[in-house]
DNA sequence: GGCAGATTGTTTTAAACGAAACGAAAGACC
DNA sequence: GGTCTTTCGTTTCGTTTAAAACAATCTGCC
């Protein structure tokens, strides 16, 4: 019997958090919109930036291509999001929100919003807080793959 | 084009963090012994108490049921736990480290003690952060479900 | 004892996943 | 032009997942 304390390993706390805080949103837009996780990240980065390739939503939102890819294309025939070519690369596929979809983030941006000041109000010091995360993510940014 | 910054989103930031800390020490031990997180919580677990049923470890660590289940068979074909019917409530299966579970689990855990404190070598004051993330998860506990 | 309800662990099902392979298109180089 | 390499997005393959259904066992109560 070995001693160790699995409650008090970093990792796993911070993955129990993760989980715990990413639920307590992902239920709203799951019931509502029908949307997963990756959908949801997929159609938030869409609303910064108007027209996007999987490409880059790849390399700017922590998902792999093929997990990219078929964000897309659940948004697509759900009817949130349109996919074209791009006729000066065709090799990218330019995502852009319909209307629909630009309903849906705009319905679900003030709750974001309300969520995350929920979720510092429970913090002593939420600016102190971010930093430690962002100081270690940036720490822990994992070399590129060989493939991409 | 509605502005919404997924990469200042708590929930977000949280998410990457923990897949990138996560996947410091996944390595190790994917690459070494061929476990996954899940098996790797479930032998964690069981490197501190003794001999332990499924739903034991579904309650206290943060795993289904159906999750514990499956990890706990594939540790038991791959050699590292037993599971026998208890006795007394044949309805329970005990889960124990074979010998060889057990020494995966000692040498594992010094490398996991040496990832821990390399993480907080990297925070101004991880005591801090180490509460911050404590009191944000106990506040977010999520209702027990309908079923279990 | 016997039977309704609760509990435990596994299995079923449909969906999602990661890794690798793939085809199509573009770029580099001769 | 032609060929080789790189890039982009999708698809294939096998595995894992969550949710629900399931069988087996126990408990409480008559």
């Amino acid at each position: 019997m070995t001693r160790f304390k699995l409650d008090h390993f970093l990792p796993y706390q911070i993955a129990v958090l993760s989980s715990r805080v990413s639920d307590g949103f992902a239920r709203h837009y799951r019931d509502t919109y029908g949307i997963s996780v990756s959908e949801w990240r997929v159609v938030a980065h869409l609303s910064q930036s108007d027209s996007v390739s999987v490409r880059e939503i790849h390399k700017r939102v922590d998902m792999d291509k093929p997990k990219v890819s078929r964000a897309a294309s659940r948004l697509e025939t759900a009817g949130y999001v349109t996919k074209t070519v791009n006729p000066a690369d065709r090799r990218l596929v330019e995502l852009k929100l319909t209307g629909k979809g630009r309903e849906m983030i705009e319905a679900l941006s003030p709750i974001a919003d309300a969520y995350q000041a929920k979720l510092e109000a429970l913090l002593s010091d939420p600016e102190e807080f971010r930093r430690q995360i962002a100081q270690l993510s940036n720490e822990l940014v994992s070399q590129p793959r060989v493939d991409d």
